[in-house]
DNA sequence: CTAAGCCATTGATCAAAATCAAGGAATCTT
DNA sequence: AAGATTCCTTGATTTTGATCAATGGCTTAG
């Protein structure tokens, strides 16, 4: 249940099996079944989750009632509401599973306790929010640099998973597009060569 | 010269004096005068920038050869690619100075020196990165729910002081639109209530 | 002080994406 | 297997922002 996690973990900063074990005692598993909802708008958003298996997505609802999606997670990544999970403000985003999913949840009190106590831990935590800006901030620049074709073309090179497992109504939502608009765009892009 | 550094540096995580003055020794000044660069696109980042005073933006150039912003710092931020800082690969935004600055630069070699030896340090990095992601994932969000003029109220009202010393151009392009789709919602928004 | 640039605004036209609408394929459910 | 959804595509129309063009106000440098 746990091996993706540690596995990365063991990647970025490496652990003994003590250390690993200590974490161990901290984290909480969950599964997740597809459309079932691990945070609400409007709710504190308790966890920093970890996707072990399945797929997320956190989204915000714009004043015309439609789901824009800010995030994906599949195996490795992690998600949460990083806001409201610091500050225990209410939360601004929806999270939900795409897929069946297996989690390991981080809550609050682990997470402080885990700073406190294994230093490590704030490695992999700080290790992991700049992975999360630098990713963030390339989908900004694209965003606000680049013409929409190419922007679909990056999103292929650099998450073909996403692409192929998510449907694409919902890659049009990320992308901040109509699903026709999409379509017509992978028509130009994939379709006609 | 180093006061705003250091005062914002102890709200986040409290410093004694001695700490103070280790890290001291390893931050460099620098002035910079308006329109000068801190780095250009290809060239490898050396520094993480903290503006003392002044302001800088970093920016892409789009293929049309149009600048795009993809951030403001003004006095107490942060600027740097950090990508290219952490990995030593190039650049791929510039940086330069909107008016004249003094900035405090921390080197590739001291930041890697304060992670081994000062705790505090991998504290501050990690809270200021925290900080700046969710900051991102705000504008982000923002960007792909919200119309345009929500947008610009927005920014008016988490950044008043860019928008009042930032000319409208800039502002324009920090958006992603032309300065006169900007000058037109201006126009809704400010003008006519 | 004056000329040269730069900047914001406004208007007219053009291009691109959203919207509205409908159809057909694939998937899930029962 | 049948029915119901969900999903993707395609077409016609509308809306929105980009582009092109021109002007006047400010700032800046000589």
């Amino acid at each position: 249940m746990y091996e993706l996690f540690f596995q990365q973990f063991n990647e970025k900063v490496p652990l003994t099996a003590e250390e690993q074990e200590t974490i161990k005692t901290y984290l909480t598993p969950k599964k997740l079944r597809k459309k079932q909802y691990l945070l609400q708008e409007g709710d504190v958003c308790k966890y920093i989750a970890f996707v072990e298996k399945g797929a997320l997505k956190s989204y915000v609802i714009d004043e015309a009632g439609t789901e824009r999606i800010t995030q994906f997670a599949l195996e490795g990544w992690t998600i949460s509401d990083l806001y409201s999970f610091l500050t225990g403000e209410p939360a601004t985003y929806h999270i939900d599973a795409i897929e069946d999913a297996e989690l390991i949840l981080i809550s609050k009190a682990a997470h402080e306790e885990l700073l406190q106590t294994v230093p490590k831990y704030e490695t992999y935590i700080r290790l992991q929010i700049t992975g999360a800006y630098i990713a963030l901030q390339r989908r900004l620049t694209s965003i606000i640099s680049l013409p929409i074709e190419e922007r679909y073309k990056n999103l292929i090179a650099t998450y073909p998973t996403i692409v192929q497992r998510v449907p694409q109504h919902m890659i049009a939502s990320y992308m901040g597009l109509t699903p026709e608009t999409l379509s017509r765009v992978r028509g130009r892009v994939t379709g006609r060569k």
